[in-house]
DNA sequence: AATCACACCAACCGCGTACAA
DNA sequence: CTTGTACGCGGTTGGTGTGAT
């Protein structure tokens, strides 16, 4: 038994959006809001199924949609992230307001992967392309329940956040160089790993917020929930109520 | 001017997941 | 617990534009 189609495509509309359709679509969002894509088509009168109109709101009538160019700072921005989330492109987006998941993913594979090919990167390992194939590491799953450290290690260079760039590691024989120093990857104190956790922050963290009361309690381990650590772009965080807009640094991931 | 190759990007497709019944 | 539905995501496709020959 295969699964039941989305929508009825016998009297759907398909291929590209013509400016009457985008114009109901806009009315009707502006009117009742985002939200049941399903009954979307039917009640705004468009001949698309809900997943159809999804896909041209999101990618392409929203209008916080930054429109033109990547600029270098965005460019660099997508390969460290790519780095650290791999093709997890909604997750990329989300750090970069403005843009989808769908264009971005259209700019790696038409201009950030050669530009990196050109850079003599690997563009899936961020690694030299001379070196031999790392052991496979997939990307942390969105729903890891633990930190997952990411091996080899991603450097990224530079302590100033303007200037960081993604880069990997020098590895020879397990080795990696930081600050013009050799060691080998197995005496890396764990802090110093390049860490994601992925914990969700359920119940009590410490966050930024919460420094203060560390003040008063110094014995208290310092945790960062994710939300710390990666930023929100348009939401606040849920467990720590940090409402500010948060730019990705380097001193927020490491 | 015609043709071809390539690049770009909007849109589609199928799958995984969340959630309600 | 199972099942059905809707949504969101990532991979892929196809149309269009542009430059080279």
């Amino acid at each position: 038994m295969g699964r039941s189609p989305c929508c009825e495509k016998a009297h759907m509309n398909k291929g590209a959006w013509t400016k009457e359709e985008d114009k109901l679509l806009i009315d009707y969002i502006r009117t009742h809001g985002e939200g049941c894509w399903r009954s979307l088509p039917k009640a705004a009168g468009l001949q698309r199924c809900g997943k159809s109109c999804r896909l041209r709101w999101m990618n392409y009538l929203r209008p916080d949609l930054k429109r033109g160019n990547f600029t270098d700072e965005e460019d660099e921005l997508i390969i460290k992230l790519h780095s650290m989330f791999g093709n997890k492109w909604s997750l990329i987006a989300g750090r970069l307001p403005g843009r989808t998941d769908n264009e971005i993913k259209n700019y790696w594979n038409t201009h950030i992967k050669r530009k990196l090919l050109s850079r003599g990167i690997d563009p899936q390992t961020h690694r030299p392309i001379t070196e031999p194939a790392a052991p496979p590491n997939p990307p942390p799953s969105p729903h890891a329940g633990h930190s997952s450290v990411l091996s080899p290690p991603i450097k990224f260079a530079g302590e100033d956040p303007e200037t960081v760039k993604a880069e990997p590691l020098s590895q020879e024989e397990g080795n990696y160089t930081s600050n013009g120093t050799t060691t080998s990857y197995k005496e890396i104190p764990k802090e110093h790993h390049f860490e994601l956790n992925l914990e969700l922050s359920v119940g009590q963290a410490t966050c930024h917020r919460a420094e203060s009361d560390r003040a008063a309690n110094p014995e208290s381990e310092r945790v960062v929930c994710l939300c710390c650590r990666i930023g929100f772009q348009n939401e606040s965080c849920r467990s720590c109520q940090i409402s500010e807009v948060r730019s990705l640094t380097s001193s927020n991931i490491l």
